[in-house]
DNA sequence: TTTCTAACA
DNA sequence: TGTTAGAA
């Protein structure tokens, strides 16, 4: 029921680097249990790991994916953990949403610039 | 061989 | 987050 895996296994299991899961653990994402100074990861921790990774497709910082997964694993209050991630999705949504118009937008610039260039080129060609 | 900590051309 | 040196 309750299993124990290595480090390797696990970065093995979802393609990820040793430093990458040491790195999560001093963000204070992961925190596997030791044997002596190695670290021992079980079903939770496991579960973790795919917590954090599904939160980074959806574009959160480590400090955010660990507030929401804090609360996900906080079992009292399950309706006020759901509410928050539903306003965190809506923030990253917004930000992306303002992203993609900013980028929209400098293209845009870039269209219009180079219909300068293009006329004045033709003005040094014909006169 | 594997994992760990710590540090950074 | 990558890479790496040196230790356990």
């Amino acid at each position: 029921m309750n299993y124990n895996i290595t480090i390797r296994q696990l970065t093995d299991e979802f393609e990820i680097t040793t430093r990458t899961l040491r790195f999560y653990e001093d963000q204070g994402l992961l925190n596997p249990s030791r044997n002596g100074r190695n670290r021992i990861f079980c079903e939770g921790d496991r579960t973790r790991l795919n917590l954090i990774l599904r939160g980074k497709r959806m574009g959160f910082s480590l400090a955010e994916i660990r507030t929401i997964i804090d609360m996900y694993e906080d079992k009292s209050g399950e309706r006020q953990q759901l509410e928050h991630l539903q306003q965190k999705i809506n923030e990253q949504r917004r930000s992306l949403l303002q992203k993609q118009a900013d980028i929209v937008e400098t293209l845009a610039e870039l269209d219009r610039v180079e219909v300068g260039c293009v006329e004045r080129v033709r003005e040094l060609d014909n006169g």
